[in-house]
DNA sequence: GGCGTGACGTCAG
DNA sequence: ACTGACGCCACGC
């Protein structure tokens, strides 16, 4: 048997997990990089879920706009996103403070442990 | 094929 | 409390 050049589609990669995670992700509520990471089995690997969400935004249709930095705010820059990313979480009853800050202790989405 | 970058987060000083 | 550096890994050049 040899061995498989590129990246066998296992079922429970990192990537796979935590689109399954971001997939869960009800309406109204919304998701740091880091915990889907750490949900995910990466606690350190946040960079990989922006990957992530660059890559299978497209294929897997995932709510991207529900995914948020850990401050609580949208890590995307004016004109490259972020109008559109608060605009959707306003619409999903998602209020944001006076610093575009959201309140994670009410929209954080707690998965079931 | 190697280096740098990136929608971030955590650790150390 | 704040700043700086590192880490994780895939993609682009």
């Amino acid at each position: 048997m040899k061995k498989q050049t590129t990246k066998p589609a296992s079922p429970d990669t990192f990537h796979t997990r935590a689109v399954r995670l971001i997939q869960r992700i009800p309406k109204g509520k919304v998701v740091t990089y880091g915990q889907v990471a750490t949900l995910a089995g990466e606690p350190r690997g946040a960079r990989q879920v922006v990957r992530i969400l660059n890559s299978s935004w497209k294929t897997e249709k995932l709510p991207w706009h529900r995914v948020i930095n850990r401050n609580g705010q949208i890590s995307l820059p004016p004109g490259g996103g972020y109008e559109l990313q608060k605009s959707l979480l306003e619409k999903e009853n998602v209020v944001f403070g006076p610093d575009d800050t959201i309140d994670l202790g009410r929209f954080l989405w707690k998965p079931r442990k």
